[in-house]
DNA sequence: ACTCCAATCCAC
DNA sequence: TGGATTGGAGTG
């Protein structure tokens, strides 16, 4: 009998090479799974790095070829990191590669190391008792006594903004570590780790690592060897982590869950939550998703009494929420009011420059002129590489492409009709702030978006000076909805979310609903209520007037209806086949061939699969990047036999030469615009 | 995906 | 004539 071995080597994302290889192993040479080796591959022969999934024993090995090395005298990965290979690649359709690139940081995988400066062991410091209020103390007593149970369960914290949720995680994770467990603690951006890190530190000393994308690979490295050896039982960071290689977790905590940084949008196109799941199955662990405007999905979930349901509605020291008042920019217009700002925010803006208290604005568009249209036919200027209008920036005076980068003047002459004028209108932020110089010339106005917080720190900077009272206004993106909490902001404003409704995405309202809450519960203070005010040129859409009256309980009603009716989550399963490709033509006959290959193969399913195959259409964006993209919306259920089916779609169709022109993926719950 | 290999192209 | 480029097949 002949000791062979099953190996995940790197070939890239093609589906027909994503399989197990066999290898002989040599008499002498001690491995067994998930050891890493080295395997000789290709015609040539050439050494790759492979990790080993199986092991059989067999008569014959014919035709196989021999194990060159095991680097290691033991497994890279343990059995729990064996199982989330296999079981990404069944869930997110990815290749065997694609999940050890995630699972795995790249210096372990190539086993790079350079000796690294040992740094002190830091002592828990100045960590101040926990202090809970009556509800958060609440909640902790509700979820404490699963952290003892062997049992995987899910908690739904919502609570309102400034509810101090972090609190409660604190003492959570102190009850977890103490009962021996480990702890996970996800946040949906990197900008938000320092000041969770630190607060941490504080309390936990060098328990606590920290992990994200953009640390470089010793960084990572690090990082990763930590949670694994036991030297950090915390782990925060972005949704990455949630791969953390940490042993016997008790907790995993989701703060702002359904924030879109939770989905990965290249392979393994996985959600965070889901993974976190999987874990918590895994480890017998308690799930806590947390936010203020908890997805439908989630709430959906939590009224079935799958999760179970904490709220937590009390503010810091009782503060209230702002009063919102709802400006009609219809009726401003038609008072000749042309400017961005309603006479009701001018008001409230003037006022609290005078009570020295601070404002945050919301505009979700950065640039200055957001339209630069032609003229005489009207058609707005492209982007060369991408199917989208380029906006104007102020900083270099140069048309912008948001979408790819790319960036030049204002044409000579309209690409269309030759004309050679071109109108500038819409506002960005940008314009917005040159706007709010002029009006209230003693303001200190500090502007919060993509371009203004690229430095490195830039963004904790800015916050900090803004918490600190050295700015008036703070006014940016949805970037300032997160974060810091700023004890002085008396007034916030809602410049126009309008257009995020129509992003053809059936998550919009959802979103919308979020970014107006989220940023509305950053105002307020114990002794004064805050005002509120959301601009909009369509006061009675639900979703504006149920967001100005912050009542998510009726949102979710009125939402889940839709949902219902149009069948979307949590009433099925979307399944996004998406496609791309060099021309146009390829790409559509691609996309063709592909739903072709697919309706054969559904055709021969035995079991029960309910689907509703829509498409395929080109994308809203048409094209991205010189890459035109198409996509096939699936209805589904997002079962064994279902995921069965578009495996074996994905590799039966990629042996059909349209189809392997060019690149095709399938994202299971992920971003699914309606299409064109 | 990536590499390998054969066929083809084209500059000298 | 050979070096560079392109297309198709195979990866254990």
């Amino acid at each position: 009998m002949k000791k062979i071995a099953a190996v995940t080597v790197d070939v890239g994302s093609a589906y027909a090479a994503d399989i197990l290889y066999h290898y002989v192993i040599p008499e002498e040479m001690h491995c067994g799974v998930g050891y890493r080796v080295i395997v000789p591959f290709g015609k040539s022969d050439r050494q790759v790095t492979g990790f080993i999934m199986e092991m059989q024993e067999q008569e014959e090995s014919d035709g196989l070829k021999t194990i060159s090395s095991v680097p290691e005298n033991e497994p890279a990965m343990n059995p729990e990191q064996r199982e989330l290979i296999f079981w990404l690649r069944e869930n997110t359709f990815c290749t065997y590669y694609d999940a050890v690139k995630t699972i795995f940081p790249p210096a372990i995988i190539k086993n790079k190391c350079r000796k690294r400066k040992k740094i002190p062991v830091s002592v828990p410091i100045e960590a101040e008792p926990l202090h809970l209020s009556k509800e958060q103390q609440h909640v902790y007593d509700t979820i404490a006594p699963s952290l003892e149970k062997d049992k995987a369960e899910c908690f739904l914290i919502r609570g309102v903004t400034g509810s101090g949720k972090t609190v409660v995680f604190e003492a959570l994770i102190a009850r977890t570590l103490q009962l021996g467990k480990t702890a996970l603690l996800l946040l949906p951006e990197i900008a938000l780790t320092p000041q969770m890190i630190q607060r941490f530190q504080k309390r936990f000393g060098s328990n606590v690592a920290l992990m994200h994308s953009r640390l470089s690979d010793g960084e990572r490295r690090f990082a990763y060897e930590q949670a694994k050896n036991g030297n950090a039982r915390i782990v925060i960071g972005t949704r990455s982590a949630v791969f953390a290689p940490l042993e016997n977790i008790g907790l995993i905590i989701m703060d702002e869950e359904g924030e879109y940084s939770y989905k990965s949008e290249k392979a393994p196109r996985y959600d965070t939550i889901y993974v976190a799941k999987q874990r918590c199955r895994y480890h017998h662990a308690v799930l806590i998703p947390a936010s203020a405007t908890p997805t439908i999905e989630s709430y959906y979930y939590a009224q079935k009494g799958i999760y179970h349901l904490l709220e937590m509605k009390q503010r810091y020291q009782n503060t209230a929420l702002p009063e919102v008042t709802v400006a009609d920019m219809r009726i401003e217009r038609q008072n000749g009011n042309m400017s961005a700002f309603s006479q009701v925010l001018q008001d409230a803006i003037t006022e609290n420059l005078q009570n020295h208290e601070q404002s945050i604005l919301l505009l979700n568009r950065r640039g200055y002129h957001t339209i630069i249209s032609c003229c005489i036919c009207s058609q707005p200027v492209y982007c060369q590489h991408c199917s989208i209008p380029m906006t104007w920036h102020s900083t270099d005076q140069l048309l912008h492409c948001h979408y790819c980068g790319y960036t030049q003047a204002i044409p000579q002459n309209c690409p269309q009709c030759n004309g050679a004028n071109f109108r500038k209108m819409g506002f960005g932020t940008q314009r917005l702030e040159t706007e709010l110089a002029e009006r209230f010339p003693t303001a200190k106005i500090l502007r919060m978006d993509a371009d203004t917080t690229t430095r490195k720190n830039a963004y904790e900077e800015n916050f900090e000076a803004f918490r600190k009272g050295q700015y008036d206004i703070m006014l940016g993106t949805q970037m300032i909805g997160k974060g810091l909490d700023f004890p002085n902001v008396t007034l916030v404003g809602v410049l126009s979310v309008d257009k995020a409704l129509f992003s053809g995405d059936f998550r919009s309202n959802e979103k919308t609903f979020s970014l107006i809450t989220q940023v509305i519960g950053r105002g307020g203070r114990r002794e004064k209520t805050g005002k509120a005010v959301l601009q909009t040129f369509m006061p009675e859409h639900y979703v504006l007037k149920l967001a100005a009256e912050q009542d998510y309980e009726t949102f979710f009603r009125e939402e889940t209806a839709i949902r219902k009716a149009l069948l979307f989550p949590p009433f099925c399963n979307i399944c996004v086949i998406g496609f791309s490709g060099k021309q146009k033509e390829e790409t559509e006959l691609g996309a063709k061939k592909f739903y072709e290959c697919m309706e054969n193969i559904r055709s021969q399913v035995q079991e029960k699969m309910p689907v509703r195959i829509l498409g395929p259409v080109p994308c809203i964006y048409e094209k991205v990047n010189n890459q035109y993209r198409y996509q096939i919306m699936i209805k589904c259920k997002d079962t064994p036999v279902f995921r069965r089916f578009i495996r074996n779609t994905l590799e039966q169709s990629a042996k059909i030469k349209e189809v392997a022109k060019i690149h095709v993926y399938a994202d299971m719950n992920g971003n699914a615009s309606t299409g064109a």
